[in-house]
DNA sequence: CGAGTTCGCGAACAGTGTTCTCAAACTCTA
DNA sequence: TAGAGTTTGAGAACACTGTTCGCGAACTCG
């Protein structure tokens, strides 16, 4: 019972008899969010989580199956930040109001848009917002297997929305600075006007943003 | 000149004097994504890629900042498997042969989507792919800004249905176990409705994903 | 009280990206 | 042709990572 292929929410976390535990696996993945949010997600060590907690890296392992189980954990934890009020009626509102929430965690922990893209988590507090969702679009044409997929490219979409804000560091800069030099040569005229555009000063207002999210949303329900 | 700061596509690959080099920039972008297309994502270590090459992990440095500019370049040797035929005129048409090469080549290199989707590579072959976007939607409404996000989302979009597709090893399987057991529990209607959708035998055509993909698509544009 | 179980965690291991270093290999100049 | 100058190749080493082993300490149960 219990084997390693188990996911981690199925696993119980401690047992009855023998010594008691000094942590719990919330403290652990609280702790992992702190030194995540606080060091960038490159931070996110054995070694850095169990200094958070005064203690060494192996005690960890009784308490999560390695690393991997860690991120999961934490990517879940952030789904309880999610305010789920009962559905309006009107799915696009709903449904908007989910990915505007999505993406302000996103800015929040500013190493979750990189987990959230890359792994499925499927934790109970990431399942409550599943749910949350079908229960706004329960009257909405489409099967199950439509809906789940609106889930993910929602939170897809709200990822990539909250990476643009959070502008990647250095990384986009380097990019920036390609784009400039070949903009620069001027042998292609509409990546130098696309750079034109994107230099000229910033009137992007958090309206706009907030329409284009909107209109992003409720083109999924077409 | 040519400091840390400066994205690889600028720096010099060679100089002309002293000991000629005995390989090239490209020869180990080609091993790297060998040894990724075969041994997954997480063999892609300077070791291996030095391995593949018969040299040691140190000679990787002549030709490379590190082994983040090798995924970097990994990422952008893939944008040259595209086939960009002019544009037809129709807007949705040409994004959706887009959209479709960027799956095909996604699930041609199961190591990409997570790569596409984390970090924001802009190099020369990418770079041709959004002038071939830029191209396509030359007379469509709408700033540069705007298109150059709906390319974002048009490859986040992508890579949303190879990592369905490539189902993600273990992982998704732990996610489904779990989904699974709280469907057993039968305590969420909705959750265990889904469940049953989802176990029901498939028959997801392909035709139904493409239909999908171009719907999504054709949404981005307006 | 003693048996049984569990926890904490120092120490160690295999693997990683990266840098230092210096001999070897080449081009250019005299 | 001899020598100076420059660049490459790569072994060895460093700091760091996730993970496992083992054992003494701490607790519950009979």
């Amino acid at each position: 019972m219990t084997d390693d292929t188990t996911p981690i929410w199925l696993r119980p976390e401690r047992a009855a008899v023998g010594r008691p535990a000094e942590r719990t696996r919330a403290e652990i993945t609280a702790a992992a969010i702190a030194v995540a949010d606080r060091g960038g997600p490159d931070a996110v060590s054995m070694r850095n989580i169990a200094d958070e907690l005064g203690t060494g890296p192996a005690s960890l392992y009784r308490y999560v199956g390695g690393r991997d189980d860690l991120l999961d954990l934490m990517v879940d934890a952030t789904a309880a930040e999610y305010r789920l009020d009962p559905p309006t009626g009107d799915h696009v509102r709903d449904l908007v109001a989910v990915a505007e929430q999505a993406r302000s965690i996103m800015l929040r922990h500013p190493w979750l848009p990189e987990l959230v893209l890359t792994r499925p988590v499927l934790g109970p507090c990431t399942l409550d917002v599943l749910d949350h969702v079908l229960e706004a679009l329960a009257d909405h044409p489409g099967d199950g297997r439509t809906k789940l997929e609106i889930f993910a490219l929602l939170n897809a979409i709200a990822a990539t929305f909250a990476l643009n804000e959070l502008a990647a560091g250095n990384r986009a800069e380097r990019a920036a600075a390609y784009l400039g030099h070949i903009a620069a040569a001027g042998e292609r005229p509409r990546i130098t006007a696309l750079w034109d555009e994107l230099t000229a000063p910033n009137d992007d207002s958090d309206d706009r943003r907030a329409e284009r999210l909107a209109a992003l949303v409720s083109s999924l329900l077409q």
